[in-house]
Parts: structure tokens; C-alpha cells; sequence
DNA sequence: ACGTTTAGACGAAACGCTTAGATACGGCAA
DNA sequence: TTGCCGTATCTAAGCGTTTCGTCTAAACGT
């Protein structure tokens, strides 16, 4: 059985409030020697002090939580949520803290009953891509559990969030289609549950925008789930040659598989009669046929700045909400080129 | 700030005693008119018992600990961790337990520190392939606390174990080799940090024996540690036409890639020249060129088992020590084939 | 009508820790 | 000598639970 507070205390003849002394270094003077005699036992027996018991003081725990309300088969496979996990533990680990993953469940679920990571076993929590109105963020808040939230942005500044600039990566992507001499440049995009279509489509305006140029509306295709992308694709690519767009712009890496897939079928080849762009470069945009220009999210990067945004919340460096947007890149691949002449 | 029991009790003019006895569902009896009332108020506060304070009673935390001690740049892309960590999330979310992940830092500093997982935040302990004479394991046991080791097998039942067929799975992988006519099949393996090499090896050596041939031991190929794998492949593959292997194990996915790789640059065909064969199928194997036929290890059921087992310790139905070895699949792709006839 | 059982509720101890308040004691100035 | 102060230590309260022992009053058997 582990030691505790009161065996070390009377092996070592002081009180048990003199040996936490020793423990926590203060905030009462010991005198050297019998700091040492403590220590000596303290050493001897392995001790730690419980985390429970130190919890129940409205003292810290030393655990963060990690939410990820969704059900995937192989969520560590995650092209997404396995490099910010990543992030985090990193993070965590260097202060000594734990993490606690909570994760599998549907997010039904979570809003319902009020979740085990809402009883005091973590200092704060770090929620991943809820959905955007929220019943369990208000709920986190009222019980002043420090919270910081990856990938959903607040209508108004309600909580703190880190998420990647949507905004200026489609500007990037889309300018880079732009630059390469493309004009008939469509878009496709879908994900109800996040906030980052929008922003992702506000991007591809921006672009056109920059340079003066028109969007044609009819290459602006939008899908309300994820089964409605097949259809929204055949929509934007089974035109005839001069409808068709010379580029398209998918606003996730995934969709951009599935538009050169799409493409293929149609007799297209990518790049040479299509350029595709793809949006998140997740592990396996490297590895398409042709490999994909994308861009990067820095998602490690996500994860350690929404821990370090954590402990500054923790600490109480800061009070109030926060938002960071972390930069992105373009990354120049084999998916692109200029348009053909043909054109 | 969450409600506690006190508040409860006060609300719905009872006593604490009696709330608790409410929110657990006795050991004694309530009249449902009472439960009622203060089962209304909890519904309304929404309140959730404290998990520190029921842990410190010696009761239950509702927590697992899983303890990966390696640093990996990417530990959720690890191929054999991820799946492991997938399995072990859904069992523990299924009885609604919280996972709590330690990982990411070196193991001589968790046999240093007494590490924090000792310090009664969880439950019990899933440890993933721990070096093998181990400190820490020798530590928790005399904590009592629960504790099942995944990958790392005890010399003489020391601990519980979890773990896939080594032996036979090695024992698959070269009958194969055997059964499509190969009879110079050499042995590549290495890794100081497991046991599972030199279960590889006798599986080897038992394809062998059951068809009553003799292994070459020139074919034998162990290498002392990852460094020295290089060396060793030369070794066998570098050789005249008449003294190389005509089929090769490589005790591990990743060795077979080096295989192949190597094999490649000597100006040798997989299969026609040589037949590789791996073991574990990480994801990656299927997408290697040509595709890898390896040994499938289970991993997604090695953690749903290692969890299972952990939680027969902490309700006390497992008294003792448990070694529980699963079994393991022939999957058969295209980098073996029968031995060319110009042999 | 009496003691005995039982259902239902309460009071309080205990879990291991932190910390504020109390105490003991030696040294110093008056 | 007395009073005071600072230092080192101790005592004890309290964190939010669970649970055991106790208490009350109604139900029971005789």
C-alpha cells in the first residue's frame, strides 16, 4: 500500500503538517536537519502524495482533459486529431501535468448527462471541434472549469479558442490557382459541425477579390452533409468543357481525394485538364495520385498553444477570453499547374 | 461552482447521508417519496459526486492509466500504439471509465521518479511494452496496485500479460515460405527492448521442425539494436546467387521494408528473385511496393483485452497473475511467390 | 399492553492532505 | 527579571464523499 502523509510523519517523530512542509518546500520555515531526516524517510518509502486528496482542497490536480466528441473507428489514426493530441501531450508532459482522454462517445451523449470530466478529476479542459451552438460549453463555464476550444470559433468572444486561419489559407490556395493563370476556379466544401466552410469559402472570395476579379457564382458548391458531397461534385465537374472549371479548390484534403477520384472517372487528367488544391495536408496528402497541393495547418503547433493557453488560464496570467489563429502554408505539390492552352 | 452533496442536502431538507445514499442507489433503503424530491434537486443542479473526494474514501476513481514510455515525434501516428490506445478508449468509454495517458517521456525517468501514476489517480494501470526486467512493474505490485502489462511477457508469471502469438505467428509466416517450396528461408530480427524477437525465432526454428528440414544457421541473421540492422541485411542478402536466401522473415513490418528496400538496390526482384514476409501488418504494409505479406496482429483487441483483464482485477472476479496470448492471421499479399525454377 | 423487529433517516468518523492559528522556546532590549 | 519577537513546530479544521452506528416510530407477535 502506498505511504501517506501520517506513516511518514511518525516514522520521522514530527507532525504530519512538518513533513507536507517538506513536501511542498514551505511556505513555513523547517529547519535543515529535520528537513533532511523527513526527506530521508520520505525517499526511502517511495512517497508521493495523493492526487485525490490534494484535489479535494480545491488544490490543483494536475490533469488536463482532452474532449473529442466524436465517434471515428480508429481515432488515433486521425489524420486530424492525432497530430493536436500530439501537441498536447507534449505540452502537458513538460509541465508534469497528466492528460485525460475523453473520446468514442457521440456528442448527444455528452450534452445530455453531464460528463465525468465535469467532476473535478481535471484543473481544465481542452475541447476539440464541437459542434457550434453548445449546451456543454456553457455548462463548463458556469462550473468555472478553465476551458480553451480547438476548431470552433464563438459567435462573440464567449470562450477561448485556437484555431488555424481559414480565412487566409483559402486565400492562399485559391490565390495560387489565380496566380498560375486559372480563372474558372470552383469550390467545394461541407462540414456542418465545424466553422471552418464558411471562413474556408469567405477565403476563396478574398482571393478574387485581391485581384479585382469576379466570382462566378455557379462554381460555388456547397454540400449540407457529407452525403450530399457526391452529388455537389458531379454538379461542379460533369459540365461541358467550356462550363467546366480549369480549377477547383477543395476546402478539405479529403474532398480533394475524392475530386481527383471524381475527375478520373471522367476521363480528366489532374493537373494537366484540372488543378486541385486541397485544404488541412493531413498525412496522406503526400501519398494521392498526384500528390496534393494543399495547405499545412500547423496542428501540433494548435495543440500546444491551446495547452499553453490553458496553464496561462490555469496560472491566472490570464483572465477573459482569448483567440489565437495560428498562420498556414501553401504547400506546392504536384496537383497544380497552369492552365492548359487549349483553353 | 459545482454543487456539492452539502448543498444538496440542505436544499431538499434532508441529510447527506441520505442524498448519498440517493445518488448511489443505497446499501440502505429510501422511501421514494424522499428519493424523489432529491433526486429533482440533483436533476436541477445538475450535480456530479466529486471524483477526488470518493477516490480518497479507497473507493473507486472510475480511471484507468495507460503508460507508453517511449518518445515517438509523432506517438498517436505510431502504428502499433494507436490501434493499441483505440482498443483500450473503447472499453474503458463503454463502462464509462476515464483513460488518462502518460506518455511521451523517456523510460529511465519513469523508473527514476516514482512517476505520478503511482499517486492514486487511477484505478489500475495498462502498460504498454515496457523494457523487461522493469523497476516500475516491481513497484506498482508492491503498491497493490491493479496492474496489466501489454508486449513485455514475465520471466516466471510475475504479472499479467496481454500479448499476440509470437511464436506461432512466426511459425505461419515461414511455413509459408516453406509450403510454396522455398527451403533457403533466412531470419532478419532485432529488438533488445521487447521479448518478442526471440519468440520470433523459435517460431522460425518450429516451421522448420514441423516439416522435418534443418534451419541453415548461416540464414540466422539477429542484429543487436536498430543501428546495427543495416549490417546484418548485408549480411544476408549480400551474398552469390547460390549462398542468398531465396525468401526472407523479417521479424518485424518495418525490418521488411528495409529488406525490400535493400533487395532493390542489390538489383534483386520482390517476389520473382525473393520472397519477403513480415510481421504485425502496421498500416503501412499494405501500401508498400508490392504489398507486403505479414503476420496480422489483432492490436485493437490486445488493448480491449488488456482492459478487460484489468477490469476482472479491480472487480475482484481475477485473483493473481493472467497471461492471455491472442492469435494472429497469414495475410497474403504480393511479396512472396514459389521460388523461381532457376534455383 | 408489552417487548422486539424493521424501515427510514440522521450524525459523525474517516479518507490524505493543506494551512491558519496556537504554542514553545531561545534571544534580545529595556 | 520581564516582555517581546521571530523561528520552528504542532494542533486542528476542513475539502466532499461513503458508511457505520444510532435513533425514532411504526409494525409485528404474543
Amino acid at each position: 500500500m502506498a505511504p501517506t502523509l501520517k506513516e511518514i510523519a511518525r516514522l520521522s517523530g514530527v507532525s504530519i503538517a512538518t513533513v507536507s512542509y517538506v513536501v511542498n518546500n514551505g511556505p513555513r520555515p523547517v529547519l535543515p536537519a529535520t528537513r533532511e531526516k523527513v526527506q530521508r524517510i520520505i525517499d526511502e518509502l517511495n512517497y508521493r502524495p495523493n492526487a485525490a486528496a490534494r484535489g479535494l482542497l480545491g488544490k490543483r490536480t494536475n490533469t488536463i482533459g482532452v474532449v473529442f466528441p466524436h465517434q471515428v473507428q480508429d481515432i488515433f489514426g486521425n489524420a486530424y486529431f492525432s497530430p493536436v493530441l500530439s501537441g498536447i501531450v507534449d505540452s502537458t508532459t513538460v509541465r508534469h501535468f497528466a492528460t485525460m482522454l475523453f473520446t468514442g462517445f457521440e456528442w448527444e451523449e455528452a450534452e445530455l448527462n453531464i460528463p465525468m470530466y465535469c467532476d473535478g478529476r481535471c484543473d481544465g479542459i481542452v475541447l476539440i471541434a464541437p459542434p457550434s451552438p453548445c449546451r456543454l460549453i456553457a455548462e463548463l463555464e458556469s462550473r468555472n472549469v478553465p476551458l480553451v476550444v480547438i476548431g470552433t470559433r464563438p459567435p462573440a468572444g464567449e470562450w477561448s479558442v485556437v484555431d488555424v486561419d481559414n480565412v487566409e489559407g483559402a486565400r492562399l490556395a485559391v490565390g495560387h490557382l489565380l496566380d498560375l493563370g486559372h480563372r474558372r476556379v470552383g469550390v467545394i466544401g461541407s462540414d456542418p459541425s465545424s466553422t471552418s466552410w464558411p471562413e474556408r469559402e469567405r477565403g476563396y472570395r478574398l482571393a478574387f477579390g485581391d485581384r479585382g476579379l469576379e466570382v462566378e457564382e455557379t462554381l460555388v458548391v456547397p454540400a449540407d452533409n457529407w452525403d450530399a458531397l457526391d452529388v455537389a461534385m458531379r454538379k461542379l465537374l460533369d459540365r461541358s468543357a467550356a462550363d467546366r472549371p480549369t480549377a477547383v479548390f477543395a476546402a478539405q484534403d479529403k474532398i480533394a481525394e475524392m475530386v481527383i477520384r471524381a475527375a478520373g472517372e471522367l476521363g480528366l487528367r489532374v493537373p494537366e485538364d484540372m488543378s486541385v488544391v486541397g485544404f488541412d495536408d493531413l498525412s496522406f496528402a503526400a501519398g494521392l495520385n498526384p500528390p496534393l497541393t494543399t495547405i499545412r495547418q500547423p496542428l501540433r503547433h494548435v495543440g500546444a498553444a491551446a495547452t499553453q493557453l490553458l496553464f496561462d488560464q490555469l496560472d491566472g496570467v490570464l483572465t477573459g477570453h482569448r483567440q489565437i489563429l495560428l498562420d498556414v502554408l501553401l504547400v506546392q505539390r504536384s496537383s497544380t499547374s497552369k492552365p492548359s492552352v487549349s483553353t
